[in-house]
DNA sequence: TCCGTTCGATACGCGAACGTATCGGATACA
DNA sequence: TGTATCCGATACGTTCGCGTATCGAACGGA
């Protein structure tokens, strides 16, 4: 066993410093490559030359390159849950409709690209591993209630058609996942963000304006 | 050159009955895999012996996995495409109002897994290679096309936030997109397809029950 | 400043997968 | 039925990437 930083239910380690850097830059250049080349299709060495490393530092603060992926997505994801609830918490001067924390979470998701494409290599890596489609799926699920939450909060009325504001959420969350999937086909990021505003605004308001009644 | 089958421009080819027939096996082969074990995890090798046959059929075949692939996806693609369309197209009896529009393309489209899953991996493939990302977006067009040509005829006015029938057609599409993500995680199609139901109903009947007028 | 510990670079052996070249058997066509 | 052609199996050599073992250097604590 050479490695053992992988495990961090370690006691009493002695030296951090130069340790906690390199793990954070391998995981920085890990993202960069994998975003560019997708996982599946990435040398370990490749990583640690983005790195600056040598595969060395690889084996010493990893298990194996699935591990590393995990730790990536795990990083990352609890930074974008952290920056949607804030978004959703803070945004209390403006009046709790609605439209606002619609447009507050348009801003916030769909910025960076390079995500989306790392997140949809792990959706397709966690989609053949129940474990990690679990751990994916319980992830999810604390964002979705973030947006009940909020959705709950909000003195607007759902359509009837989406029931609670637990559905609603859901609703919220597949016309995110809907948009991402075009947004990785055009590359049009501003487009892809008003294009979701629009879905969720057609979700999560009655249509309004449109035409008679049903039927 | 030992390849020359992955150029279909041959003029005189002259034996094709075996040919055929391996190369359709190759793809059966291909899709079981890849839905399995994922594209980008899988040697050729193991293709083969799904297959029944050995790597000089696939050199033989195939210029390179990615050849393969692509192949594949187009092949299934245009399979799902016309499946798709014909539900929609033939469905004049029960009158042509939006529901049973939507009940039609629930129930042809997320039958199989599988497919979602091969399907994934071709997004984050082409995601990441302009030329197969034009190609597939075309595809996509065509079957959104036939999406809103049936929007288009049916009597039932769509939400005003939608717009016309091409862009409620890019709504059902990102519907759809959302749905699959949820479904590759929880694998439960019985409830993906009530869920995708709702999804657009909501989207593209007016609210109708729900709550007071915006604003 | 010195020392013990730890980190990461280098060197090594190994196995997997690749792509090609060759060859025997199968196949369409006369 | 004969035969020229094609198809796919087998047998290479090679390259790539992996994981381990070893060692010098960096680092933190006294």
């Amino acid at each position: 066993m050479t490695v053992d930083g992988a495990k961090e239910s370690h006691g009493g380690r002695r030296r951090t410093r130069r340790r906690d850097q390199t793990r954070a830059r391998l995981l920085e250049a890990a993202f960069r490559v994998f975003a560019a080349r997708g996982f599946g299709r990435v040398p370990i060495e490749e990583i640690c030359a983005a790195a600056g490393y040598s595969r060395g530092a690889f084996y010493s603060n990893f298990a194996t390159l699935d591990d590393l992926f995990f730790a990536l997505y795990r990083e990352r994801a609890e930074l974008i849950a952290r920056q949607v609830a804030g978004a959703l918490a803070g945004d209390g001067a403006p009046g709790p409709d609605v439209r606002t924390a619609v447009d507050r979470v348009t801003e916030v998701l769909l910025l960076d690209v390079d995500w989306l494409l790392v997140k949809t290599d792990f959706l397709a890596y966690a989609a053949r591993r129940p474990e990690v489609a679990r751990a994916l799926g319980e992830h999810r699920e604390r964002l979705r209630r973030a947006i009940a939450d909020r959705l709950a909060r909000a003195g607007t009325p759902l359509p009837a058609v989406l029931g609670d504001a637990g559905t609603a959420a859901h609703a919220v969350v597949a016309a995110y996942d809907g948009v991402t999937t075009r947004l990785l086909l055009d590359k049009d990021v501003d487009g892809a963000r008003a294009w979701l505003r629009r879905l969720l605004t057609a979700l999560l308001t009655d249509g309004g304006t449109g035409g008679a009644d049903p039927h």
